[in-house]
DNA sequence: ACAGTTTTAGACCGATTGGTCTAGCCCTGC
DNA sequence: GCAGGGCTAGACCAATCGGTCTAAAACTGT
């Protein structure tokens, strides 16, 4: 799926964030995993002893630092909180649609869809509170409060949460697009 | 996990809901599922010739209806549209902690972690549809205008999506609780 | 050039996957 | 009481699952 001159152990970080979040931790075969990363089986188990699990951790803080990335992209450019809402749906609607309409969130699909786990359930409730701790200091940089910000971006997240859901049973981004006409955004 | 004087069919249907729905189409084997409904792998094919892919299909609507019943149950007995939000949210949770922590949105569970299907895609986005008319006409029976009651139920529904997800990554159900609190409500 | 470490390569493994198929049980209507 | 369907029972199957292991290649510092 991407460039093969990365080193292997991010090869195979990418492919597995790709397509467990498109299918599910159950629902990709380490052949399938391999073959998207190009790398042996040797490889995966020196970079990830414990084989699938590892890397599915792994892969999720990744694509979680995306998300955080793009969080961050969008606020810093907002006039204020509600202006960077709108900017991060729009984005998250558009790298939807490049998916081919398939990605979910990248945190569920590959850690909550896994064994029934205490690691890997408090690994996403971790990943998922950086997402809401980052959302909330842009609020508050841009005036809010500190309640404010935080109810906000909890508020927006779980619309997020949910309109990827519903994005991806409908096949169509729209959703993700009318999520911002749907908060009553402080500013 | 049932009455076992309810016929095959309706075990296997059963067991299957609430086996795909804590752990995804893909994280559930058929010697679990047909442990678990004490069924014979016979019955599971008599009665649905596709097999995992059918018996999938029939647990979501059983599901989808229970959630139906829950719904009107909720706006059943409620003065206003917040009133109904309210009820439904706080029973959601309840179902929710009754069930260990683990069931996410049946449909959702059963049908987007499954194969990368067309058919499980649109069944998904169907029952979900019937939900949110569902919901929409008991605000309009309530008070509301078509336009806003759509528009609420979407609001909540998306939500009550998110809210699952997240409840299930904290393994606590106080989100769910907390949903009615985060909609600016019509009356 | 050589030794030592890291990484690759893939043959191989037992367990489990979803699915097929043949017998026969059991319940119905006669 | 017997004939015929609906349903159950589970042996059986190829394919795939995630994982282990040995051997050698590739890279390192000296």
């Amino acid at each position: 799926m991407k460039t093969d001159t990365l080193p292997t152990r991010d090869r195979l970080i990418r492919a597995a964030a790709d397509l467990f979040r498109r299918r599910g931790y159950h629902g990709v075969g380490m052949a399938e995993l391999l073959e998207a990363a190009q790398a042996p089986k040797g490889s995966l188990y020196h970079h990830f002893p414990n084989g699938k699990s590892d890397l599915a951790l792994a892969a999720a803080s990744w694509a979680s630092d995306g998300m955080t990335a793009v969080i961050d992209a969008s606020f810093a450019e907002a006039t204020d909180f509600p202006d960077g809402v709108r900017t991060l749906c729009h984005k998250v609607a558009k790298f939807f649609d490049l998916s081919g309409q398939a990605e979910g969130c990248p945190i569920t699909a590959t850690l909550l869809d896994g064994p029934e786990n205490a690691e890997f359930r408090q690994h996403a409730a971790g990943l998922m509170a950086n997402w809401v701790d980052t959302t909330t200091a842009h609020g508050v940089r841009l005036g809010l409060s500190e309640a404010e910000a935080r109810s906000a971006s909890e508020h927006m997240l779980l619309l997020l949460q949910g309109g990827w859901t519903v994005a991806r049973s409908q096949a169509n981004s729209d959703v993700l697009r009318s999520l911002p006409d749907r908060l009553t955004l402080p500013h």
